[in-house]
DNA sequence: CCTCTTAGTTGCATAATGACAATATTATAA
DNA sequence: TTATAATATTGTCATTATGCAACTAAGAGG
């Protein structure tokens, strides 16, 4: 095996899958089952199947649809991390991905699995992690920020249908500042990833209108 | 060894090297020598070597250093290609980068080798290009044109020393539209990416203020 | 009814930007 | 000396973006 390793590298893909809660970017962590690395909190990821997966893209969509039963709206490549040394049975390349789950799903994954998961802050995680996840965190971390820093709006962290001070809140959590809210609305006043709808959500005080992402909506 | 790609995937680097020269965004193409796709046009490629390359970003270095003679300051990564079909050897991951060659290079690399080079228009090379190379062309000059246009600025394709007039001339081959000369300039009156000389490049009419890269920058 | 809270809008002063125009500077070339 | 061409700076004006404050709207709860 470790005379494959000189000839091929050990392709893998890793994902963070992120979600907004409680005034916090969160990132979702297993806890490693299996060597290497093993009771060590690193991020979702497993090795490319050649004969299974149609892309690395697809690899990601599977490692993940593996470890949470969700399906993902949108799962985005941040960057390659490759080297000797960075995983234990030899030369490696991994793939990383981030992706958005709707604050509505958070809750649908944890059930029926035995495996230790952990939802943690993306900013401060709080575990060592294993391999160079900690390092692929913060690029993932970065490149989400640096998305919505340039003006894309993060609906795929929200519920299909979502009120203006939710989207606002988001991107807040997202860049990790407060934003005026009349000068956020007016940008969004000339935006066609999402229309307004003749709904309203019922909450502690005035109704808030619904908002719904638009189709040709991408992040 | 179609057995082996079952189990691991064809791991290879391409780079996208660019410059400008002569009113046009040029992109360095090989003509290849070996199958598959022998004597297609295609951008600068090869396999990964575990047993050479430190890191993916390594082998872009040494697959390049190959085909030219020139060291390069900057390499970055674009993005992934993969899939089953995307070379006829079988289920493979190509990893593509571009780089900038500095204008007064752009001679040193035809030298000495049998090899077939050209420098194509990057907006239309002009030939049927390899595997998916057209695609992965198309998505290192997005990655450039999305750099610049967010403020970055292309020192690495000018010389050592340069002035103003030519950077923005490398700009606005880059962006492919006329920028005005005060504007551009306001704006880089706060850059700290690099800073005026007392040197002049003597030229056609009145002589013109050189500037320099500062230790800091970083494209 | 009154108050509180959240949603949503409006107005304004200021700053930043972009498009043009004008002018000064300094070399080459005739 | 003069014309020309490229560098370099300055000014104007309209448009746009931003930050802040004030205000209205609508429901909850006393």
């Amino acid at each position: 095996m470790s005379a494959t390793r000189e000839l091929y590298p050990l392709v893998g893909v890793d994902v963070a899958l992120f979600s907004v809660d409680n005034e916090r970017l969160q990132v979702l962590l297993v806890k490693r089952a299996e060597e290497p690395a093993a009771k060590q909190w690193a991020l979702p990821g497993g090795i490319l199947k050649p004969n299974q997966d149609a892309s690395l893209d697809a690899a990601a969509r599977r490692v993940l649809a593996h470890k949470v039963s969700v399906d993902l709206q949108l799962v985005e490549e941040v960057s390659t991390f490759s080297g000797p040394d960075r995983d234990p049975r030899g030369w490696s390349v991994s793939v990383l991905f981030y992706a958005l789950l709707p604050k509505d799903k958070v809750d649908a994954l944890v059930r029926n699995k035995v495996e230790a998961l952990e939802w943690a802050d993306a900013s401060a995680p709080g575990h060592r992690m294993a391999f160079d996840h900690s390092k692929q965190l913060a690029a993932a971390v970065q490149k989400l920020r640096a998305k919505v820093k340039s003006g894309k709006l993060p609906l795929h962290l929200l519920p299909g249908k979502f009120t203006l001070s939710q989207l606002q809140q988001s991107v807040e959590i997202i860049l990790g500042q407060s934003l005026d809210k009349s000068s956020f609305r007016r940008q969004l006043k000339s935006s066609v990833d999402f229309f307004e709808l003749d709904e309203y959500e019922r909450g502690a005080q005035r109704p808030a209108q619904l908002f719904k992402p638009s189709e040709e909506f991408t992040f």
